[in-house]
DNA sequence: CTATTATTCAAGTCATCGCTTGAATGATGT
DNA sequence: ACATCATTCAAGCGATGACTTGAATAATAG
């Protein structure tokens, strides 16, 4: 024990915060909301080299954010519980409430004034039971692939604007991606206002979905 | 905007992060989670020189964790809203679910295992009302006489056991100080028990008793 | 206006962090 | 046992952060 029991408390504390503090760990962890992963998959998916990724990774789990286990030659890491996603979940709450600068990352992102208000899980999980909304994932296939909410289309990105088209005009467009941190879901509703569709997105992602207990169709790990 | 607008995103929610990595700073807002305060006094009590409190007072208002005014020629700093505090609870709980680290800290303490459950302070507003209970704020006497919970006394932790001798000891004891983050409460109860006295600890300290809406006896600010 | 007091700014030092590279470890399959 | 593959360790480099010192700014008192 040290001199001083206090500091050591807050240097404990601190060190929670430290590994939050880099858009790196950031990364991972939004990925692993998604669901447990391996260090190649997550160095693959956020772009660092896998000897970087999985130092990034022994500091999450220094601070007990995430935990791993062995599976053959592969570690598979996760979020070690909710609590990790409700404090990431706070961080960016606290982060879009006081900074002006999110705000205008944010605005840029639906060109302009005409982001509408996103829909509630709650709100979602009704309209989905009724049938009166097309639900489109945005994200990556390998990630629609391993779990979606149930009922939803994939549409990645990078083929939305192509498969505009066949969209089904009559039910209302509710974009959904990997949660608060992601920004597919803005861009998605963006691209589709932009050619008067009418288009919203959901408040949060799959994690969130997945935590409130709602309907998920579940892939291959 | 940069190439980035999802880097641009995580920046921001780390530089939030990041304001929270630091012991220095963590001290700070639990000294204003007390109330309001001057630089000075804020160095004073943290142990800080001047300039570096300063130093770090500004990052977190960077984080727009603070917010400050001036009064005349004094600068006042206090935490932007209660979700400040949120995020703070929060940092704290998840290093204390997750590290063993802190438990053996507060075990410590403790010097031991008897320590008991804490009072809630739902419990502990009802048992005031009823009498049935001795409440020690074992803050220093300057921010005891800030404010403090209704019908307490002050026993700053130096005095604590000269004063033993005074305590009525048909009512039970409980403690409180700053805050979860405070470990002057932990340290007063194993004093009292020690003693062989009946003495607990309050879950939260004076800002949460605030937040909750419980009765506060406000001094001079 | 000048002096005073509270705070902030600026420059410098030392430690730590993030990333890279290349080697070491650990489990599996032949 | 040996080769293979995923992951981790270790060393090095550049950048950033924490703290110190001394000067600059801002509001008030005389």
């Amino acid at each position: 024990m040290s001199i001083s029991p206090k500091l050591a408390l807050l240097e404990e504390y601190a060190l929670v915060a430290r590994a939050l503090s880099a858009p790196a760990r950031l990364m991972l962890l939004e990925q692993l909301a998604q669901g447990e992963r391996g260090v190649e998959a997550l160095a693959d998916k956020t772009g660092l080299t896998i000897a970087n990724c999985s130092q990034h990774l022994q500091q999450l789990r220094r601070a007990a954010l995430v935990t791993s286990r062995r599976d053959g030659k592969a570690v598979i890491y996760r979020l070690t519980d909710a609590k990790t996603l409700a404090l990431m979940d706070l961080l960016r709450i606290v982060a879009e409430r006081n900074l002006a600068q999110v705000e205008r990352i944010l605005r840029g992102l639906s060109s302009g004034k005409d982001a509408p208000e996103p829909v509630s899980r709650e709100d979602l999980a009704v309209r989905i039971a009724e049938g009166s909304v097309t639900v489109l994932d945005v994200r990556p296939a390998d990630e629609y692939a391993a779990g979606h909410i149930s009922g939803a289309l994939n549409m990645p990105l990078i083929e939305i604007e192509r498969i505009i088209p066949t969209l089904d005009l009559a039910a209302e467009i509710v974009a959904y991606c990997r949660g608060p941190y992601c920004i597919y879901a803005h861009q998605a509703v963006a691209a589709l206002r932009k050619h008067g569709i009418n288009a919203r997105r959901l408040d949060g992602g799959l994690p969130e979905w997945r935590e409130d207990g709602l309907p998920v169709m579940s892939g291959a790990q």
